[in-house]
DNA sequence: TATGAATGAGGATTCATTCAT
DNA sequence: GATGAATGAATCCTCATTCAT
């Protein structure tokens, strides 16, 4: 089942990438910048967020930033791309296929997957939070965002779901709705998490995860998951 | 079962809406402006917006802003402020707490529930696409949101919860997980249908919406609801 | 003896243009504004002029300049437009042509011409000054020069030579040969008015323009004009 | 006739001239720098050159360019001083002095010296463009180009025609008037062939400087050149 | 009420130049 | 000698806002 991998992003981006993949090899200066940005782009957003303010966040001058990136919105790409290669890159995505190939009970693999991506998004927040809200002003990194973080997590989420219903392990649903029922729980969950952030702290952080995935399990399996 | 009201919104906010109430009294211009800046604010964002573009897509000249709204920030304001009332002004919640309170099964309740939040969000997108973004980057908006919108409605989503699951129509789990499991099941759909519209076009709506709440219902509710 | 006109600029100076015949409807600023540009190009060439040196010279705020006109090149390009229309416009060329087929003898046709171009010259020195500079650097503008008033003068002139030297008044000469002597004997003069303007003070420019026109007349005529 | 011998250039130049002397002495990369330089002030003039694209055209580091050169500015007269020992030397104006003094027909006189300039304008002419455009901006540029370039020859010039004159070999004209028809006649020639490449190619262009020095010639000698 | 000219602080970006390596 | 990272002043231009009309 090969999975023809369409381009993370568009020219300009990827051409970013490329030069990107050294992360490692960052100057200090750069790194600092880069920080202060993913701060203030986090916080404020791209547009509010100014580059003398950025420069003195990272404690450098404003020229330097530009010696770094030819563009405040370059800039924003180096941020933000990463987070298309850590979240859908082929490699990456191997794990998660590998999670749901795995023959486990249909429960677990999607906590897996769930905690998996949690913990992701988790290691990643400001970063991510950046892509999700400049998603909805910059029409590119929307388009990146839906081809190759949600189409192809809802292509493999398709897949698996529709061979479930076949075996008789799901309810014979639309497999829309069925994959749309787990994108929203996991979509539910980060919600009310960043909502009530006093609510979802610390240790029963996984109880409540398991209450989401249960009452998904009752909703979609074809035997009430109990009986298991 | 009286609901004590807080602010709907902070100083500032909450004087503009005394000004607003009135939003029918407006003068032609001014309600270009709104216009203008509703389209404008929507599709770029708050900052990324500039007065003069507002003035020129309202055909007014930019002083005229000026003496409708005393300020940029305010005219953001003004624009969402009524949002705030149209969702969550007590007249309106009260709307909400009669089907709640209707005696009727769990699934029409919720059924009908989404459908009249539904039809809110689509008669106002475009304004309350600008809250639900700019939330994210102006604290006050951001908290009138969880304050007026999201907590209210959680509230009596709780209590109704809480309810059934005494009277075991609900399966014996945490209130707030299954009143995340309700909110989260509107947020995908939402989600979902504005992230790919096509598949979300015209007539087949409800269907789609129904399947959801069977899935849902399924899921918490404590008997197998193929037997209604 | 139709003569079709060509565009005299290229699209973005044409637009200009047209903006602009109403050079006299400016406002105070305005007028301000492109004086102290006319100074400072003339003097320190475009580039190396900045605009908020312009806006101090004029008095006015550096934003006043962008109201006025949006960009620093279309500034440059207000301020030469004018020369194109007042050298070359069809209207100002009916004046050359007039004095070219005026039965006069070639000597004083010639003269009259040169006084005429030196007057204008004279007057516009400051934007004409910036036309010729900036040609070198700008190739629409050189384009525009070229087409439009190089070109034009010389086709004008070589139609007058070319009948001159067939009615025996010319030396046979090639046309091109003729026209050139008649205009770098113009060319000269101004040269040398302009780089050595203390011998060029005062009273007797003209027998300084009568002394060139006689050795040109000299140069080109069949009979020696010592007739006269 | 001694001829006493002003400073070339002012100061800062004259400087620069010394440490120049040795343009061979040079190291690769010095060289490149000003090759770049000049083709790159040609094109653009000084201002709109930025050392930036300087050193990148170059293929050296931005640094580099400044080893070599303390300034900008300095790199700017490190190019143009070559040019005004090469027209102006001592050593090479001798040439220009045997040429006058040979005992020749003026016509031929002329002949040589226009071919001699031509020559060595063609020779230089990047660099030669971009004396007399910064001569335009820069006043001590253009006061070393009028001392040292215009002013000898106009010097040398003038004597020669004044002794002509004197043996009625040119007509009794002012002086002045003289050299200039015979400046404007080789500035036109130039400009002619700047402006309009495309008819100066090849090889008819000296029958073209044939034709200019006959029309000449008419105009100043004192009998009609044909009779010799 | 509505205008639009005017403002000047602040925007992103480029510049010539320095300096540690 | 050569580098290229770093600088911060200066660049052109846009911004939200004011105010006389």
């Amino acid at each position: 089942m090969a999975h023809e991998h369409k381009p993370l992003f568009d020219e300009a981006i990827q051409e970013m990438l490329n030069s990107l993949k050294t992360e490692d090899e960052m100057t200090e200066k750069q790194r600092r910048i880069m920080e202060a940005a993913i701060a203030l782009f986090a916080e404020k957003g791209f547009h509010a967020s100014s580059t003398s303010e950025i420069a003195r966040r990272a404690g450098v001058a404003e020229g330097t930033i530009f010696k770094h990136f030819k563009t405040k919105k370059d800039l924003l790409y180096a941020l933000i791309g990463p987070m298309f290669i850590k979240f859908a890159s082929p490699l990456i995505l191997k794990d998660v296929k590998q999670i749901i190939n795995e023959d486990l009970p249909a429960e677990e693999v999607i906590l897996k997957l769930y905690r998996n991506r949690l913990a992701l998004l988790e290691e990643n927040w400001p970063r991510m939070r950046i892509v999700l809200q400049e998603a909805l002003f910059h029409p590119d990194i929307m388009n990146a965002l839906l081809e190759n973080l949600v189409k192809d997590a809802r292509g493999l989420a398709e897949a698996s779901v529709k061979n479930r219903i076949e075996q008789s392990e799901f309810r014979p649903l639309p497999v829309k709705a069925i994959t749309r029922a787990i994108f929203s729980t996991m979509l539910g969950y980060v919600f009310f998490s960043k909502a009530f952030p006093d609510e979802y702290a610390n240790e029963d952080k996984d109880k409540d995860l398991r209450d989401a995935v249960d009452i998904l399990m009752y909703g979609i399996a074809n035997k009430r998951p109990d009986s298991l």
